[in-house]
DNA sequence: AGGGAAACGGACTTCGACTTCCACTTTACA
DNA sequence: TGTAAAGTGGAAGTCGAAGTCCGTTTCCCT
């Protein structure tokens, strides 16, 4: 691959980045042209549509996702926080960039495409979830569903926040629906 | 109003209620008017744009909830078990209606066409919540919002369920995060 | 009954997005 | 340096969905 082509493909996916995190999934390809400073062709030599761009922007999200889940189940230490931190991270990440909430909340033809680094990412969840349950901190019957509901819940609930809904606040939301899963 | 044309403005909006219940927003106008069995044109005239049939919808689905929101208020009993059912009402709609789930989890401009419908539900909603704080049931910091956002998310996890999501039950979601709502 | 206004139907227009195409430019290599 | 292949830009093409228009039909009132 030649320089020019690999740099203005870096180009664009930085700018596909900002515009969907900006404008969620009805961004628009010329304004990500625009942003890259290159044509729409050049887009689209490197993403034959805007699909593919979205998914490759999918993947890069639910990997680092993955690994700052990977991460915090790593960490030694009281689980019900650990667990808390990862989601909170989760809303965090929604809360920056529509395009990533739209994702997660978002159809399945996105997210079969990312099965690989969704998979990591429950599988993390779901040591935690055990060592919470083992902890007794976490109520016996919770499952890793359970936690993926909350964090697309949280999802949709930042986004509302971002579109500029009255009196919402992902993080208070995420505080409430956690205590849900506490042991009793 | 000539006879043949409240007839049809009534097909029309049944119409319309049954295809943007299976297809949430992104119904289709001539599909509504095939199912009314009239024209597009004959949609055109009683409904000048999507948005207002959209809004025609979204208003009668909100007195609904709010008719049925005042009538378990107005109930004796155990507040928190009336929340609760409360909130599975919504849950159980939007389930049944993309269209609803649609406009619950939607742009401000619809709902802000409904501003008068919203506000009954909020305030049945809030006296509920203050009568289970005075029981002691529900954490005393609770608010009106906190209830919004879970109904909101609930709507999300309900279209997510339609949408043939694995593991996702919005009725378990609603349990679980219910509970964070509970005093201790 | 009959005339005129109201309503209807659905082909057609509009509009806004994604995507293609190709004349031109840039790069890499002998 | 010259040349062929790779890459570029952005005007034009395509496509799907909303919305319009007008010849035809239906209804209501006298």
């Amino acid at each position: 691959m030649r320089a020019d082509a690999r740099r203005n493909r870096e180009k664009v996916l930085e700018a596909a980045r900002a515009v969907f995190a900006a404008d969620g999934q009805d961004a628009q390809m010329p304004d990500i042209a625009k942003r890259a400073g290159v044509g729409v062709g050049t887009v689209y030599r490197h993403f034959p549509t805007k699909e593919a761009l979205i998914e490759a922007l999918a993947r890069d999200h639910f990997e680092r996702l993955a690994d700052g889940a990977e991460a915090t189940a790593a960490r030694e230490g009281d689980p019900w926080a650990l667990l808390l931190t990862l989601v909170h991270a989760c809303g965090e990440r929604c809360a920056n960039d529509r395009g990533l909430a739209a994702a997660v909340g978002g159809n399945r033809d996105i997210l079969a495409d990312v099965a690989a680094e969704q998979h990591r990412l429950r599988a993390a969840t779901t040591s935690l979830l055990e060592r919470g349950k083992a902890s007794g901190q976490v109520r016996a019957d919770a499952t890793m569903d359970d936690v993926s509901m909350l964090m697309c819940s949280l999802a949709k609930i930042a986004d509302m926040e971002n579109d500029g809904r009255e009196g919402f606040s992902w993080r208070r939301f995420a505080d409430i629906a956690f205590e849900g899963l506490r042991a009793r």
